[in-house]
DNA sequence: ACCTGAACACCGTTCAAGT
DNA sequence: ACCTGAACACCGTTCAAGT
């Protein structure tokens, strides 16, 4: 069994790059990102306060890992939805949307470190690049569209802005806390990403 | 000229309060509310570092307070650029998303601390209530539609959340910077908040 | 190659003491 | 009533030195 033998605790550690993105999150999860301290981070992979800077240049590029992770998951869910759609331009882009907020709630810290403002995408290329993936997979969608008659014609870009827009603040909302009733009582979001990415199909449409 | 007598440099400050505020803004407009400190806000305005701990309980408190005034101006931008729509009503829901992302653009700081997540809303009570008052002029602009037969019949404040996520979603990836063309050149958002304001009326239309 | 210990220049916050 | 000085427990980051 070599996984036993990887697990000796020794002066060097397993995969410590690994376990300080873990540990990041985590601390995100409970805490949100203007509570992660590259010291708390550390300690708890037990590890000194000046081991991370063997990874990451510093606390910005550790955030941006975490971002960059974020958006590679990002980016397969979204297809992963789209295709869940069939193959009607306008299903498609129902699941695409319920995909995106589906995301958010699953994964709010990953998404509020790649939208909640602590890294700035293009101070990163890599990380922008990986981030512009994942817009263009809606940028795909609405060409499906326009192709299909469904959508307006016109720029594309400018669709897929419009439809992103609708998504992200519907993500966004939630995440602040935002779309809760007078009541408290939570709204299914997911169910009104759909309605959201019916209306884009319909206000957008030829 | 009781102006200049009121200017005597004393012990005491003329109006620390407000003078902490938008000492506040003028930091996050430089570097971001991530960068805001309540020691640098004391330095530039001339005072100890402890000073501001007389009119703030803390470095949140300070955030809640320039939120506070963001969203009063914020709603006040909202009914003026909705009145500026006239009496049609979709003319006015267009001016409205208008006005929406003119706020953004001309007080991009001032949003990043209402909506960057530096503050949680719901911790502070009048905060909460403030902010709920800017929702409430986009749901009356919805009941509004409604009446008129412009918008389709159902829950109005699930409609204003739909057209919230638009024009919010708009707004922050303004202010991240996402909205540049891959040559760089910026979009006129003022103009997309329009025909975002459009694309919202038609596909929530009756 | 990877990690630690100690150091430096910062923060947020408190509190007794000054005016 | 409002402000300061000094203090405490934190940070981010660096760097010589260890394994």
């Amino acid at each position: 069994m070599p996984r036993a033998a990887v697990k000796k605790r020794a002066y060097h550690h397993g995969d410590l790059r690994r376990a300080l993105l873990e540990a990041a999150l985590a601390i995100v999860a409970s805490a949100g990102p203007s509570a992660l301290t590259i010291r708390d981070v550390a300690r708890r992979v037990g590890v000194s306060q000046a081991a991370p800077y063997h990874h990451f240049a510093d606390k910005d590029a550790l955030l941006a890992a975490v971002a960059q992770e974020g958006f590679v998951a990002f980016t397969a869910a979204l297809v992963a939805g789209r295709a869940r759609g069939g193959t009607k331009v306008a299903a498609r882009l129902r699941e695409l949307g319920a995909a995106y907020v589906a995301f958010a709630v699953a994964n709010p810290s990953a998404l509020r470190v790649m939208f909640g403002g602590a890294v700035c995408i293009s101070d990163h290329p890599t990380l922008k690049q990986t981030a512009d993936g994942a817009f263009a997979v809606l940028l795909e969608s609405m060409l499906e569209g326009q192709k299909a008659g469904v959508l307006r014609r016109g720029d594309p870009s400018e669709l897929a802005l419009l439809a992103w827009s609708m998504l992200h603040g519907l993500a966004m909302l939630w995440l602040d806390g935002a779309l809760h009733g007078p009541t408290g009582a939570p709204v299914d979001v997911e169910q009104l990403a759909r309605k959201a990415s019916d209306a884009i199909v319909r206000g957008l449409s030829g």
